[in-house]
DNA sequence: CGAGTTTGACCTGCGC
DNA sequence: GCGCAGGTCAAACTCG
C-alpha cells in the first residue's frame, strides 16, 4: 500500500522555475509570476495565480504498483488524485501523468508527475494550485475515513501487497498546525497553502530512509542539495510526536531510518 | 454502479 | 502566421 510507499519517499522541494532539469539555474524569485509551464493553458485561469512546488521521489517505491502506465504512479500524499491525462514529453522517454485532486468537489489543485530525466529513479511530481482559489484542504474533512484506498491515489492492492498484515493507509495529516511549521518558510506562506506545506513536511519526514540511502546514491546527491536535512529535523520531528493519536509518527534518525510508530 | 484510468482530440501559449 | 509542445477535456473502458 502506499505506506510502503511513504516509508520511502523522497522529497526535494523546489520551484518550478526551479526545475530538476534545468538545475537551480532559474532565479526563483517570483513564485506567482509567470512561467511557462504555468500556463496551464486552459482560458480559465490565469498563469499568475497558479503556484507550483516540484518534489522528487525515489520511483523504487511506487516501483511496480502500477507498471501500466509508463508513468510510475503519483506519491501518495493523504489527498486524493485523480488522473485526467498523460502525456509524452519531449525530450524525455517518459510521458507526464496529470492529476487533479478529487478530495474534495472542485478542488483546483493538480499535479504532474513525471520520471526525472536526469535520474530515472526519481519522480518529479509538480503540485499546483490557483493561488486565489479558495483551498479546501480536504485533510480535516476526508481523513477520519481516508482508509479509504480507492479515494487516495495509491499503487493499486494487487501489487504492493507484500505485506499481508493492514499497515497504517498512510500518516495522516492530522496534525496539520503542527507540520505548517516545519515546511519551508520562503516558499509558502500564506495560510491557503498551508495544506501544500503539510503535504510536503509529512512526506519529508520520510526522508531519509535506508533503502534510499543504500541504492539512491546519486539521487541522493541530488536531493540532499534541495532538501538538506540538518539539525532542525530533529526538532521538527521532535515536534511530530506530539500528533494526536491513531497516525503514523515517523520519526527521523540518522543512520537508523526512519522509525514508524502506527497506534 | 461509482470512481478511477486510458487515450485521442482539442485548445492555448510560445518560438521562429 | 505557422508549427510545435504542453495542458486539458471527455468519451470509452476498467475495476472493485
Amino acid at each position: 500500500m502506499n505506506g510502503k510507499f511513504n516509508t520511502n519517499l523522497l522529497i526535494t522541494q523546489k520551484e518550478e522555475n526551479d526545475n530538476i532539469e534545468s538545475g537551480p539555474d532559474s532565479p526563483p524569485s517570483s513564485l506567482l509570476n509567470d512561467t511557462k509551464m504555468t500556463s496551464t493553458s486552459s482560458p480559465k485561469r490565469s498563469k499568475r495565480e497558479i503556484q507550483k512546488r516540484v518534489i522528487s521521489v525515489p520511483i523504487k517505491d511506487v516501483e511496480g504498483s502500477r507498471l501500466k502506465a509508463e508513468t510510475a504512479p503519483p506519491p501518495s500524499d493523504s489527498w486524493a488524485w485523480r488522473k485526467y491525462g498523460q502525456k509524452p514529453i519531449k525530450g524525455s522517454p517518459y510521458p507526464r501523468g496529470y492529476y487533479r485532486c478529487s478530495s474534495s468537489k472542485g478542488c483546483p489543485a493538480r499535479k504532474q508527475v513525471e520520471r526525472s530525466r536526469v535520474d530515472p529513479s526519481l519522480l518529479v511530481v509538480t503540485y499546483s494550485c490557483e493561488h486565489n482559489h479558495p483551498w479546501p484542504p480536504p485533510s480535516k474533512t476526508h481523513h477520519h475515513s481516508n482508509s479509504s484506498s480507492t479515494k487516495l491515489n495509491l499503487p493499486k492492492p494487487e501489487i504492493s501487497t507484500s505485506s499481508t498484515k493492514p499497515e497504517n493507509p498512510e500518516p495522516e495529516p492530522e496534525p496539520e498546525e503542527k507540520f505548517t511549521d516545519l515546511g519551508d518558510d520562503s516558499l509558502i506562506s500564506t495560510d491557503e497553502f498551508s495544506w501544500f506545506v503539510e503535504m510536503e513536511t509529512t512526506s519529508s519526514t520520510i526522508l531519509e530512509s535506508p533503502i534510499f540511502a543504500d541504492e539512491r546514491s546519486t539521487a541522493e546527491a541530488e536531493a540532499s542539495m534541495f532538501f538538506p536535512m540538518g539539525e532542525e529535523d530533529e526538532s521538527l520531528f521532535a515536534d511530530l510526536e506530539e500528533l494526536p493519536e491513531c497516525t503514523a509518527v515517523f520519526r527521523h534518525h540518522r543512520g537508523v531510518g526512519p522509525q514508524v510508530q502506527i497506534c
